[in-house]
DNA sequence: TTCAAAAGTTAGGCTTGCCTAACGATGTTA
DNA sequence: TAACATCGTTAGGCAAGCCTAACTTTTGAA
């Protein structure tokens, strides 16, 4: 996933993808005004923030219409879903956290640690898992 | 802890409390040519950062001298700082991670987790430790 | 002891990401 | 199909946190 490194994608940014992806997966499609429910931000700020997306290739967004990710966009949003399912997976079995607590502090995390932790963190898991 | 929750203090103003911290260990003082450089940021940006800490009584600056921390910004310091360590921890024992890359994502993860996270995670590693 | 270098500050400007208010488009329903 | 509610956009503004350039203060070496 060399992708992110250039994008160089803000934690907000990363939040727009991955309720973007959550949205489309619900609903079949984004909609501003879902985003910015979900998001907690007005539906104006969710219009200019759509725009450093579209620019960087990553979202789709005639006027007036519904929201796409781009294949890479979708990469990018599976990426960072992923990386909330395993630190929510390893605050809840492992240091036996509620799933409330674990989901929030997963959900900031998720923006700051590099691949290499979910990786690991994923494989302790897993093995943790078996045992 | 329950100061922080009060304060809404940014990742960028908790680097500055922590950075203070770490070099009036080291240096006796923390100047702001130090901080600057620390930090990665212009002298200028430092002076102007520092007003938000004066005005939440978390640290004492006069014009022209160096920066100490007040009882409760020393407090917070030391907390942050005791959650990079908690964190680095886990990430080189647990997760075989080098000490270098356990440095730096747990630099950024220190701003984001709650002190439950922490404690646990200390929990974790105390009783990883015995083993 | 003076004066240049180093340290710190001020002023003004930029970007990101948010807001409100007002306007434009869409779509549902009577 | 007209009218109203809903949805989306535009314009303008604000705060945080950074920058550069120009200035002031402090310090230390000749």
């Amino acid at each position: 996933m060399p992708y992110q490194d250039e994008l160089n994608l803000s934690s907000v940014q990363e939040m727009y993808l991955k309720t973007i992806l959550i949205l489309s997966e619900e609903n079949k499609v984004a909609r501003v005004k879902d985003l910015a429910e979900r998001l907690e931000i007005t539906k104006a700020s969710v219009t200019s923030g759509l725009k450093t997306l579209i620019d960087k290739g990553l979202i789709e967004h005639q006027p007036y219409s519904h929201v796409t990710l781009t294949e890479l966009g979708q990469e990018i949003a599976e990426a960072i879903v992923q990386k909330f399912h395993v630190i929510v997976h390893f605050l809840e079995d492992t240091l036996q956290m509620t799933r409330e607590l674990a989901e929030s502090n997963a959900c900031r995390m998720e923006h700051v640690v590099d691949l290499e932790v979910i990786e690991r963190l994923d494989q302790y898991n897993r093995v943790r898992a078996k045992q």
